[in-house]
DNA sequence: GTATTATTCAAACGTTCGTTTGAACCCGGA
DNA sequence: TCCGGGTTCAAACGAACGTTTGAATAATAC
């Protein structure tokens, strides 16, 4: 009894979100069919149905099961950083890392959790009108807590520009998460600086930094180049 | 003879790459059958094969027909503003501009051309990795000559600090037109202004000139928060 | 007008898809 | 020992997939 495997509690179901993490990933959603994630699992064609009910509802678990702690841990870390504070305002640089340093962190997981980030930067943009709410949905309380320590943070920046500042970090963060050591579009990174999340985090942080403190754009008529 | 339609050469291709413009846009490249494909377009099941090879093939079709001219408008753009300046540095403001703007212009057009940025948004982090390498293909010339512009516009940015932080470049474009408004993470944008692409210009060069000129980020050794 | 090529058409090809079924199996509590 | 709920299994379900075929039709050349 001394020497036992960890506990097999639901270990199907933990072997099937590992291979579908893993096959959505690198084959998308559509493009994973139950036989083959079955068999990577090895289980039976007909465990997932059974223990998720479908594949649909499977698609949601693989989401979930990180998702739901990685918003959490934001939550969690912006909270730390405001009580740090006192009663001042946050350096837009703590609130940019609260956020993105949870999800970079998974980046050197090279077991399963890399694997999940690259799906969920996928996610944001996929065609299933099902999982883009999922994830709007999973996404919103966060957003809404974030949104307004950056309001704090940033007293300068008009509400109307923070909105498009933030949608605009968010797409920075998820396109590197999905893209940056799949298509190498600029060559020239080293590649073992690729899953360095700490200097990822650094770079990621003076950049985005950088643009949501920028001044203001032209208010609007503008013709000549 | 006075009244007659216009030239219906090669009609038949024309409304397939239509159809499949805005149903790979809706539905995505696998999530689109060819069945779907064909009645909406009123042709023929076979006429897909008939013209195009196969429905890969017409996948690459689809994204040739608007983004070599893309990428030749973004050259020649980059191209006029250096004779414009003569010999003299570019604004880093006038580079971006370069770049999104032609991208940008598609975003008004309700008929066609939005369908085909939102599309093209999503295939940079397609999980089909022929799609991905078609991709890097045909933007491997354009970044190749966007990035000495960049070089000698930001003399003081490392090499290594530019190749990134054009990598976030590209992902908050790529990110802006694919899902900017499909999914509505952050609330708060006014929704008249998100196919305005003057508005959406000023904005993004504004965020990513601010992030491009940013100071370096730490150089490595960090540890505390 | 006839010969030749290009295009369209309905139908079927074989394969793979997600899901369901009902029997077999495992295992702790009476 | 036998029972019963939870789980696994091989097999099959109907539907949808991308592609191919060969005849019918339209367009072009001579």
């Amino acid at each position: 009894m001394t020497l036992r495997a960890v506990k097999p509690i639901h270990e199907t179901q933990t072997r099937i979100l590992d291979a579908a993490e893993a096959l959505f990933m690198q084959h998308g959603f559509e493009g994973t069919s139950m036989r083959s994630l079955t068999t990577r699992a090895g289980v039976n064609l007909a465990a997932v149905n059974y223990h998720f009910g479908s594949k649909d509802a499977l698609i949601e678990a693989v989401l979930r099961r990180r998702l739901d702690p990685m918003n959490a841990a934001r939550l969690a870390a912006l909270d730390q950083a405001e009580r740090a504070a006192g009663g001042n305002a946050l350096a837009p640089e703590t609130i940019i890392r609260a956020f993105i340093s949870t999800s970079l962190s998974l980046v050197a997981d090279a077991r399963g959790g890399r694997n999940f980030i690259r799906l969920l930067g996928r996610s944001y943009t996929d065609p299933s009108r099902a999982i883009r709410a999922l994830i709007g949905q999973l996404y919103a309380p966060v957003l809404e807590r974030f949104k307004a320590a950056f309001a704090r943070a940033l007293p300068g920046v008009l509400h109307e520009d923070l909105v498009w500042r933030m949608h605009f970090m968010f797409g920075t963060l998820s396109y590197t998460l999905a893209a940056t050591d799949t298509v190498q579009l600029i060559a020239g990174a080293k590649p073992e600086d690729r899953y360095d999340p700490a200097l990822l985090e650094d770079r990621l942080t003076a950049f985005l930094a950088a643009g949501l403190l920028a001044p203001a754009a032209r208010s609007s008529a503008r013709k000549a180049a």
